[in-house]
DNA sequence: AGGGGCTGTGAATCTGATT
DNA sequence: GAATCAGATTCACAGCCCC
């Protein structure tokens, strides 16, 4: 009992003489911490998170990761344009009365949060603009200090089916301290090295979970969030240490677990689903620990950069109203057609994309807009596509 | 005075007989609108922008466009009076309450920003972490129904010097209605087709203001935030109408007037200082508005006049007596069905629309007859939609 | 063996006009 | 105001089967 476990101490043990300063300065700042055999490390503790984290010692945890209910408040059913059904989240724990009811679980969970974390830990919490606005204000009310907001942009997101608004193609996670001063833990180098040797970026994009690793049982998913271990893989990479101690408070089929296990870290979860825990357990008992030359191996693919047509317009490379000239060849006719501000084109009674409308003019069954169509630049005819190269050219990474 | 102005008389011209009861409906759900004659439209209003927003007439705007102040310290009626330095103890309250005034004020221009909006009107705000989740958290508070949250990816960010956070590389857009029930607008095909035919998501990769756009004086930049246009074009590409009103209560340098002047909108702005007015006037009265064929866009189906399939029977396009052949895929056998004189089909014991047909023949909760049928035309089987396209082509204004 | 085509599906606040 | 009906609407993968 008593002892002090410093976070330092687990990336590279200090000269002796230097710990007596160092918990010292620790003792003044900070509680005593927890010593991890007093914690329920690998475990999921049964019930509501408010309850099963209030058995939790204070100031014991170097990292919260919490994916909290999203409060979706959806309508009716939802079918496909080809008339299938759309398996939504109609789960009674996303169910709340109001945004206050709501608020004041988010007020709850979040008091619990910051109590067992150590003064150096940090929070993260993953949501949607359902419930990520109120989360986030929460937390900045409670004095945790926003480190950054993150983009998880979903490489294959379900469409807007209806064509009512922009596809969702992103979720935001918040990643924060205990305070303005706390000294949190942030990897940088091994961010820069996942990243090919660049800054790792405020936006991650990643898939979400499908295939293999998707939980499922009797060919339904067992979860209908599960998350992505490549999404709990890099926020763990950069935010914990070796043998860090991370709690998740929405454990579900244990993601967290998983990651953490293969990452070396020790984990707790909350769940109060007997057959989430069920899955969870299951899930990471077969889970392996990583060395060091499959981490290595975990890098993600990079987004290749595609350029839309209406992209050179919105940037002023092509202005709407510009003529363009159809690519000539056998026998072929000179088209011509007028760029409009959406980036359709139109020609007599043809409109459409530049792709479209290139095919039909040639009574082709498709047809590549980019290297179809030309344009005036610097008193010069050019394709298209020399124009989308320059626009690559003016806004590398 | 009084007179009613209906978005949906920009899309298309009803048939005259329809006119009066939209009217009488629309006069019961709103208030009457403002004519375009008695607004501002095309000034900067000098002054606070709350003070300035009150001279503008209740539900005279269709869209609001915001750039807040990010930064909690920065802004004039938010800084402390005597601006002294707070020690590590008192932290806490002080930024308790700092966020406090920023919600105050928050709550206040959008009090305002409400209130202008017409019932069918549509709110942007644009923020980073330090903010977002207030005004976003405030805005739901006060009844706005969030229709997305839009991530600005930025393709050029500045880099995190110190290595000590990701590098911010986005910033948040929150896009959303006067409330669930709302009509807003959304110009989903014009979306499309600036994304190359697919949807447009809600992660936008768009550069940062720089180059011949940033605006400068003696060599410094005239505004420290200013926004790029491509940003506020594809903002009003999809959420307003030619000729809707946009308003923007913090217009800095004017990049949205200058954007709405572009592509043929009303603007009016909000500013109080004078180097910015000066600057943005200038610059807006450089800019070019496009003409009316660049600026139109891809009309979506919904907007296109509809076509009764009657119609085509009384004026010869599809005879009676036609066998039509029902689409097939996805493990569906060949359905046919016979065309009868009053536009219904009829196949079996089943009769009904081109609709309700297909719907019952494929157990399906509802169908498109016109994507779902195909007929005979020049000898190539087509889908009845082909038909309506030439039918709509030969009787075109 | 490999490629092409068909099917299934994912945190979704997902229609609008007329009767 | 509820019910009815016309009719508009999807992207990226994974996992099959089949040739």
């Amino acid at each position: 009992m008593g002892t002090v476990l410093l976070k330092e101490r687990t990336r590279s043990t200090p000269a002796p003489r230097k710990i007596a300063s160092r918990i010292r300065k620790d003792l003044v700042l900070k509680p005593v911490e927890t010593p991890k055999a007093d914690l329920p490390l690998g475990r999921i503790l049964d019930g509501d998170c408010i309850e099963a984290m209030r058995s939790i010692p204070t100031a014991s945890v170097d990292m919260v990761f919490a994916d909290p209910p999203y409060n979706l408040q959806l309508g009716g059913d939802l079918a496909r344009p080809d008339g299938s059904h759309v398996d939504a989240v109609t789960n009674d724990w996303d169910k709340f009365d109001s945004f206050g009811a709501y608020d004041r679980f988010t007020r709850a969970w979040l008091a619990e949060a910051r109590r067992v974390l150590k003064p150096n830990g940090s929070l993260w919490v993953i949501g949607s603009y359902h419930n990520i606005f109120r989360v986030g204000a929460i937390l900045q009310d409670m004095g945790f200090w926003i480190l950054n907001d993150i983009v998880w942009r979903k490489s294959n997101p379900m469409p807007n089916f209806k064509g009512t608004r922009f596809t969702n193609a992103h979720e935001t996670l918040i990643w924060c301290s205990m305070g303005e001063e706390a000294k949190y833990t942030f990897n940088y180098r091994a961010m820069k090295t996942l990243n090919d040797e660049l800054q790792m970026r405020s936006d991650w994009v990643l898939p979400i979970c499908n295939g293999a690793e998707r939980l499922k049982k009797g060919g339904s998913k067992v979860h209908p969030t599960q998350k992505p271990e490549s999404l709990l893989y890099r926020v763990m990479l950069a935010t914990t240490n070796k043998g860090d101690v991370v709690l998740d408070p929405f454990f579900g089929t244990g993601t967290t677990g998983a990651v953490a296990k293969r990452l070396g870290r020790e984990w707790i979860g909350c769940e109060r689903e007997q057959n989430y825990r069920d899955a969870a357990m299951e899930r990471i008992e077969m889970a392996l620990p990583l060395d060091e030359s499959a981490i290595s191996t975990m890098k993600s693919k990079r987004a290749a950069p595609k350029v839309p047509f209406g992209t050179l317009i919105e940037t002023g490379w092509v202005k709407p109203g510009t003529v363009l000239t159809g690519k000539k060849g056998r026998n072929r006719p000179a088209f011509t057609a007028v760029v409009r501000a959406d980036g359709s084109l139109v020609s007599d009674k043809i409109e459409g994309s530049i792709h479209s409308c290139g095919a039909q003019l040639q009574g082709a069954p498709s047809c590549n807009g980019w290297t179809f169509w030309n344009i005036e630049h610097e008193g010069q005819m050019k394709p298209l596509d020399a124009i989308r190269q320059l626009y690559l050219l003016a806004n590398e990474d």
